[in-house]
DNA sequence: TACTGACCTTGACCTGCATCAAGCGCGCGC
DNA sequence: GCGCGCGCTTGATGCAGGTCAAGGTCAGTA
């Protein structure tokens, strides 16, 4: 996605082979003579939390992964009024190949580090990686599952099962991600603030604190402080989300709603 | 995406030459080559206007375009609540590849003709023709930046709001379609019951109803008959929908909510 | 210690849409 | 013709969540 016009630090430059994302992002079924091409093309750069990747309806100078940090994709309409419409973590692929214009914009939740492509070059390489577009091709889908999810969130939710949702799929991901088991009495990092989480579920921030408040005193979860939320009783709040529990999460790495 | 469990009449074989989606359809990057080898995989299916083509958690048996008709794909809560997850009209693709389970349930709105592979020969025929991949790619990213704009539709606005995007959505497509200039005037077909578009749009059917009726009182829309509108005022409508008109649709075939 | 601003919570009130209910128009079977 | 069911519209009512407003907590700074 477009490098924004604000200089970054950029970051030196590391080896493909130790990256820390080099199993599960859209290099990861490259070859290691791919890789060594995409390792000349490639380039880093640094956000820092707040910091604007690329702007809605700005062209789109570059593409790439998110080594570390969490971006979020928002919309905007005329008004003002913001939808999150992606968040993305380490090893996600932000930008798309094929197209001139972002339709969203991208901002740095946390301090962040791209590792990204000029898209010219990122596309003609495409061409002839079939290893880049087969992974490309895999981690689209999944974000379009995430994304059909996130519509059934936003069109036919309440906000209490909303917020629920939320939390269900940050301790999923958390428990993934630390290679714990999914139960009760997980502390779960919320990587975002009140006004994030109600972009993302399409709420007001006002409504977001109330049900969270509500979580609280029904003995679901307990903050530890505003940014840590421990799980005490994950059945209920799985019961909350409405979701159907055959459904979650059979094959592959699409982690309802976070792609 | 799987055949439904209800037999249905196959349609003669069609060949790929003479097929009327070929120029926009998966296949549509395909060398005479590889169109050989569609052809002899491909068949055809017809379902009823209603029919269940696959339904939400079945197994994926195979997957394919739709040649004419609509489809519906929805995701359903425990409780019933259901929302609409897409809209595929013609040429557009139905079913994901790399996945066994179907992640919600597709039902023919109109009379349907899909054209269908058996999943794993599609998988192994993808691996080896990279223009059908390549086109795969394509079209699922212009999925997901349809599902990007639904997601704000649902998520931030007013039923009034939603209503007047669908029927731009509408307009647009017939315009193209129709080779006609998008003007005051144009009649718009609507393929939708009240139903179908109350789940589009996250609402219930009384609330489109009254939307509709707002609409046409207002003197912006009117209503040849349930399922034909003409635009009375499309700069109005067009208002109404609080999408920044600068970044609508700029390049691709990618067409504001409909994939 | 006090001040400031960012972030969050809580309360009071309001409104847009859902819900519940009735009725209309039309095609279809008998 | 008549009755029936389906799809749609319209009206009355209720409530979930938005809006507006006040206040609390905490980190940073002076």
């Amino acid at each position: 996605m477009s490098v924004a016009a604000i200089p970054n630090l950029t970051a030196l430059h590391q080896r493909c082979s130790d990256c820390p994302i080099r199993n599960r992002a859209v290099c990861s079924l490259s070859s290691p003579q791919e890789l060594t091409e995409l390792d000349r093309a490639k380039f880093y750069r640094d956000y820092a939390a707040g910091q604007e990747i690329v702007g809605e309806g700005a062209p789109i100078e570059a593409l790439g992964s998110v080594v570390h940090g969490v971006v979020a994709l928002h919309k905007t309409l005329e008004d003002g009024r913001r939808q999150m419409v992606g968040l993305m973590f380490a090893s996600d692929f932000i930008g798309r190949p094929m197209r001139n214009i972002a339709p969203y914009d991208a901002i740095a939740v946390t301090d962040v580090r791209m590792c990204l492509f000029h898209r010219s070059q990122f596309e003609e390489i495409l061409g002839r990686h079939v290893g880049l577009e087969r992974r490309l091709l895999e981690m689209v889908l999944d974000e379009l599952d995430c994304a059909r999810d996130w519509m059934v969130l936003l069109g036919r939710k309440t906000a209490q099962e909303r917020l629920a949702s939320f939390l269900m799929i940050l301790a999923r991901r958390t428990s993934r991600l630390e290679k714990t088991p999914l139960m009760d009495g997980l502390l779960v990092e919320i990587p975002l603030t009140r006004e994030a989480i109600a972009e993302y579920l399409g709420l007001t921030i006002e409504t977001v604190s109330r049900q969270l408040t509500r979580l609280r005193k029904d003995g679901l979860v307990a903050m530890e402080d505003q940014r840590h939320l421990r799980l005490l009783n994950l059945h209920a709040l799985a019961e909350i989300t409405r979701d159907d529990p055959g459904l979650i999460e059979e094959d592959g790495d699409s982690a309802g709603l976070i792609g």
